[in-house]
DNA sequence: TTGAAAGCGCTAACAG
DNA sequence: CTGTTAGCGCTTTCAA
């Protein structure tokens, strides 16, 4: 193959081809062409056919901006987030992605930490490009971006981060999972079982451990920390250090929680799984799959409610009425070798 | 706040507002408005300030497609990747977003797994977007994109994956990094240094191990494995299982190896960084800073890569002409504790 | 200094 | 069945 260095110097060098080329070659008019590419108006299959062919033969694709002003949208939707790390948004983009692709409809991803002023920025450049709607997502789902989405004009849907009253808003259902690992602990036959999570402030943690108690049944103990190796280390030594009863089963707020305690385990001679089942929660790849033993965890499912996102947010913008209020994505348990029990894989 | 329910149900209530209203309010005509708001023509200064406080009072913003039309230009650039996981990519696009968000432009995000038809789609429906320019990027440098970027008619830049001939591409120095790991090493006084890192089939461990090699003067011994801590466990076990001298450091080929490695050691009651320094390669956070100690490593500045891509492809865009080729950008030595030595923080 | 008019590339009425 | 016309919201000659 080669390449002219004009190409790759500089860009663009053959010119785009409009409809009015198409019209040209297949000798008929704009407005004929139009209707024959979109499958609209009404005209014999031979022209149809002709037009197509012209345009496929001359590489024809039309201008989005063009068709966007009068259609008066954009085929495109924005992803806002404040996770730089992109640990929750970057499965959640996937989900929407995929599920808009088809459509052509594209996704900006605008990161904006926590300021303001960014966030700003961000939005006004979506909304002067006419995004057909805007998916505002965070790393924690009781705390707000940092920027007002209400009366823009164009639809929202909250994914994953605190919305507004009377939006429209996914998250995934905290207590369902939490329940799901507490049974899957019971299935096994542990009884001693002990939740270890993160810090009380967030949200999530007490929907956890508030579904974990009704679980266990009264005789639960939670231990809140933070959420980290270190702290999952830490609960390990406090539980191990008083007399009595040992648990049997340790239900992790997070998987790098989960990681920390099967690290502490292992350091203290305890097996897991054979004596002590450990659970995660997160199903954070990279941390699960190289913890020895692997975690069996839960996932939250964030592809799915990314998905589900882009759906409602394009219903949205289509006119469509779609019921307000927060809706909960279930979780599902991913087993590997950390409690014991059915091994998938 | 109060919420119309309207608002929230289903979208759009206040009508954009245009140009045309801004000039109404303003007591001019639309092309005077225009020029006004573009600080471009001449008039007044009086009118120009009655014009711009008109469109501040209306809220105006002027429609991203109406304008892209005119100037052939959408504010909008396509990061491609194939990298789903996004331990590459989202440092990269954090840094071209950063680059590009003060110039109005915004980005479109599109992972294409390694699937050919996926990644035509996404191209294609950038290219009806008009975007400015694409950059290309992956998760290594020594394999293409599953899709064919040349001649596309608008600038395309290269990072962090392999481009064809005369492309403007954008790596980091991994022999750079390597040197600066080795000198490190040396700098701390150590002499037995041991090279722990990928599979042989990626260009960068070939890389990383030939400046590795140099730095060491001929004394070196590299192991080849995966880019697991895995692997990281099982080199130290044969690096301890035979006789004679034991390293004094181990270079890692990445931070998921380093882990393993450190761990490893800590099992066998070495002492980390007291007889054995370590330090990893990439500076992933998450696993850096888990590991116990942390790791020192080299950081390959991917944000820096993107804001640089994000740069150049704008100038391609804007018909200024970029010298082809590769352009090696350096890599940064991070320090924890994992080597002893200096410790910032 | 200002405004009227043309037109970016496309779609949608309405005629023919 | 097909083409002519108008116009999306904006910028940009060009004339007044």
């Amino acid at each position: 193959m080669v390449f002219s260095r004009e190409t790759q110097l500089s860009g663009p060098t053959t010119k785009r081809v409009r409809i009015y080329d198409v019209a040209q070659a297949a000798g008929v008019s704009v407005a004929t062409a139009s209707k024959a590419l979109n499958d609209t108006g009404r005209m014999t299959e031979e022209t149809r056919s002709r037009v197509k062919e012209a345009a496929s033969n001359l590489g024809f694709r039309p201008n989005a901006m063009a068709r966007g002003l009068i259609q008066r949208r954009s085929f495109t939707v924005g992803l806002l987030t404040n996770d730089t790390y992109g640990r929750f948004t970057l499965p959640l983009m996937a989900g929407v992605s995929e599920e808009l692709v088809d459509q052509g409809v594209s996704v900006f991803l605008c990161t904006i930490e926590d300021d303001p002023a960014l966030a700003k920025i961000h939005v006004d450049a979506m909304l002067d490009k006419q995004v057909d709607g805007i998916i505002a997502s965070g790393k924690r789902i009781d705390r707000q971006l940092p920027v007002d989405l209400t009366n823009l004009n164009v639809p929202v849907v909250y994914a994953f981060t605190q919305a507004p009253a009377e939006a429209v808003s996914l998250v995934s259902d905290d207590a369902g999972g939490s329940r799901e690992a507490v049974e899957w602990l019971k299935t096994l036959g542990r009884r001693r079982i002990v939740h270890v999570t993160g810090p009380k402030s967030f949200a999530s943690v007490e929907e956890r451990a508030g579904a974990y108690r009704t679980s266990v049944g009264g005789s639960g103990s939670v231990l809140f920390g933070t959420w980290s190796e270190q702290w999952g280390h830490e609960a390990v030594s406090q539980l191990w250090s008083v007399g009595g009863d040992k648990p049997d089963a340790i239900f992790c707020g997070n998987d790098q929680i989960a990681r920390g305690v099967v690290d502490a385990l292992r350091e203290r001679d305890v097996s897991v799984p054979d004596e002590v089942s450990v659970i995660g929660f997160d199903n954070w790849e990279i941390v699960a799959a190289a913890t020895r033993p692997p975690l069996t965890t839960i996932d939250m499912n964030l592809k799915a409610l990314g998905r589900e996102a882009g759906r409602l947010v394009l219903a949205l913008a289509a006119g469509e009425t779609v019921e307000p209020g927060i809706r909960k994505l279930p979780c599902q348990l991913v087993i590997r070798q950390s409690c014991g029990g059915v091994l998938r894989n």
